[in-house]
DNA sequence: AAAACAAGTAACCTTTTAGTTACATATGAA
DNA sequence: TTCATATGTAACTAAAAGGTTACTTGTTTT
């Protein structure tokens, strides 16, 4: 879950998983073509990305193609539909929450409560 | 976007997450009852969840309250839900392809193709 | 007013992350 | 077989993350 997350938590591999999720198949150098960095730094990004299982790959003669995996967003996905289900039903007592909130706040400026 | 998923690929952020949500408005004390680590290291994560919006606080006298914010992660959901959706449908494929993946690498140790 | 308490800030250390260059290996093509 | 190509590995650097202790500030409580 860590690995997922952490992987998803950087713009340049998110950017990654787009285009092999566009490009099936495509190698290393492919996907170097959209950056700016060298080709080892984007080898190290698209390591973490299989760390993460959220691409896979496999070595074809003297290139490496890679293909988007769906497996680990569907699970968090899934986790998400069902463990913060209750949140999306609540959510409008949170916006309520919030706006307390923020009346509160705006209040502290002038008298405590 | 980068900060929602930088915060949750942190397992004790993620527990910090789900205590704030299960005790509303607790304080950085509270949260730390919870965790072998510093007071510090704990504001520390709290900080980060705070700045990626996951959680809301508010300043109550010496205590400082915390709160679960759903938003972030309702966009996420809502942007996977609708940008993935082709893959959720395409899912059975995906199987398909990595079983033909997994046939391909076990050849591949007795021969070449 | 003084003590206790909750949070905040500063300075520091260690590990991880993100990048680099230089070199090595393996495959395909001439 | 030789050369070009595609990937892989090693060693290094700079910055960010995650943690610590010591000290400060602000708020209750006595």
């Amino acid at each position: 879950m860590d690995a997922v997350f952490q992987a998803l938590g950087s713009a340049p591999r998110r950017k990654m998983l787009d285009i092999i999720q566009s490009m099936p198949g495509c190698s290393v150098n492919d996907v170097c073509k959209y950056f700016d960095m060298s080709r080892i730094a984007v080898m190290k990004h698209l390591r973490v990305l299989e760390e993460a299982e959220l691409v896979i790959s496999q070595k074809s003669g003297r290139t490496r193609e890679y293909y988007f995996n769906v497996v680990p967003i569907q699970l968090i996905h899934d986790r998400w539909t069902s463990e913060y289900s209750k949140f999306w039903a609540s959510h409008v007592t949170d916006i309520k929450f919030k706006a307390e909130a923020k009346r509160k706040q705006r209040q502290g400026h002038d008298r405590k409560d």
